[in-house]
DNA sequence: ACTCTGATGTACT
DNA sequence: GTACATCAGAGTA
């Protein structure tokens, strides 16, 4: 597939792919796009030291550490642009990612916990989709919900959440889900 | 069910 | 010093 889109392009495609990170995969079921004319978005300062792979090549992965605990994995599409991966539908893997999050559930419905359980680290921060132990598989065409972003506080009301309609593995419902 | 708070790396004022 | 694309645990009800 092409990354060379726009960030909300981008997210709506990659709702219902599948992600595989060595030898664990899901489904995709939340994303959230960010570009870079975007004030949430770390794109949005310009370059910097921590963003630079957003601004690298498209369908390379941005890893950036959230408040000094968690990672949060990225999918970058144009330069600046970036789809934040929020939530999965844990496929294959799932004893790994059991003993790396320390519990049962909840496993991968949130951006920190959806890296941990994948072992995803800053070590991952630039490297390319597309070999055999980290790439990224388009599912068939899903039905999406949108929503406004969580957890920010700049652009709050900007609709950039998307949601794979009726999932049960979701961060939080979204408004106009029932 | 809910609200509050601690943990703590990186970027910015 | 302050803010932040978060999560888990403790407390209240």
């Amino acid at each position: 597939m092409s990354f060379a889109l726009s960030a909300p392009d981008l997210a709506r495609a990659l709702i219902g792919a599948t992600l595989h990170v060595r030898g664990c995969t899901g489904i995709i079921t939340e994303t959230e796009a960010y570009t870079p004319d975007d004030p949430a978005s770390h794109s949005f300062p310009g370059p910097t030291k921590r963003n630079a792979s957003m601004f690298g090549p498209p369908g390379h992965a941005y890893v950036y550490r959230s408040y000094g605990i968690h990672w949060c994995l990225n999918v970058v599409g144009l330069p600046g642009h970036a789809v934040l991966i929020r939530a999965l539908e844990p496929l294959d893997g799932i004893a790994a990612m059991i003993h790396r999050r320390g519990r049962a559930a909840p496993l991968t419905t949130g951006p920190g916990m959806l890296a941990q359980a994948l072992g995803i680290t800053g070590s991952d921060d630039g490297r390319p989709f597309g070999t055999a132990e980290f790439h990224l598989v388009l599912g068939p065409p899903t039905e999406i919900v949108i929503g406004p972003r969580i957890g920010i506080t700049k652009a709050a009301d900007w609709l950039r959440r998307y949601g794979k309609k009726g999932s049960k593995h979701l961060s939080r419902p979204f408004p106009s889900s029932v």
